[in-house]
DNA sequence: TCATATTAGTACGATGTCGAATTAAATAGG
DNA sequence: CCTATTTAATTCGACATCGTACTAATATGA
């Protein structure tokens, strides 16, 4: 691969490293004062995928060490929007199930969100997300399975 | 826009800030100690644009905290890969610029990277990075000015 | 020209993230 | 079984990032 090829995938990663920080700080500005984008997107997986995860389960989909999800639940929990329990299964574990303040935090920091989606439209189409999503998404199972060898 | 809809965008955002910890881990394994991803895009950037940017211009271009850049350059300048020296055009303000050591860092950097990238070639190619790039470029700059107001 | 507002950079304190080390529980192998 | 290894979670120390407050220099405008 000539250098110049190169460049191109330099600057897929430089793009997402801005884009990174940019809608971090568009999501914290909507968010409760001492909620931060981390608990977020904890609430947001235990939606999708179903709460009762570990913490372990939960460093591991976001790619963080544990300790710093050790930390997140903390918050999360401190706010009250998390319970962590005895994992019954394992007596080494927890699992952090939404509260219902929790689900109703993030129902409403979506809705506050939505407008800014709808600006979003103008520059990025639904059908271009749809198009772009699938192969961040392969990249970012590629990057994932790269890691653990 | 239907609840469904905001979904692709949501997943599109939550790929951005997984993509973002695991290309800047990759990164950083391949970097030498001490030297971290800002650092590094820092000099990519000084060399893209061209040195003598100054801490401001730079703050402004990673979306970061001026006072993160002033510690980022920091950091350059004790580890002798960037020279500070003082603006004639404006007494308050430095210009950064690049040493040989900078330059061969980097250069080496890309160097250890290259194999990196010609793995990935099979999960995304480079047809796919070039037309994944403009949406991800646009969806960026849209950020950045909506920020701004 | 001179007072006021703005801008560049930094110091400082708070907090998020990480890696290394620790403890307790579960698993594996003899 | 019973010991050695692995795993889940936490504590701790190091450091990156941020917001606030400050100083010095520049720009503005009456």
């Amino acid at each position: 691969m000539p250098e110049h090829k190169h460049a191109a995938y330099f600057q897929l990663f430089n793009e997402i490293a801005i884009l990174e920080q940019l809608s971090r700080a568009l999501l914290e500005a909507r968010l409760p004062n001492g909620i931060i984008a981390p608990h977020f997107a904890v609430l947001n997986h235990l939606i999708r995928v179903q709460d009762g995860r570990t913490p372990v389960e939960l460093a591991r989909a976001f790619q963080v060490a544990k300790t710093t999800m050790t930390h997140t639940l903390s918050g999360l929990e401190k706010h009250g929007l998390i319970e962590l329990r005895a994992n019954p299964d394992d007596g080494r574990s927890k699992r952090a199930w939404l509260t219902d303040k929790g689900r109703q935090m993030r129902q409403k920091a979506i809705e506050d969100l939505m407008p800014e989606f709808e600006k979003m439209a103008d520059t990025i189409t639904l059908d271009n997300v749809e198009s772009v999503l699938p192969h961040l998404t392969k990249l970012r199972m590629f990057l994932d399975r790269s890691r653990d060898i």
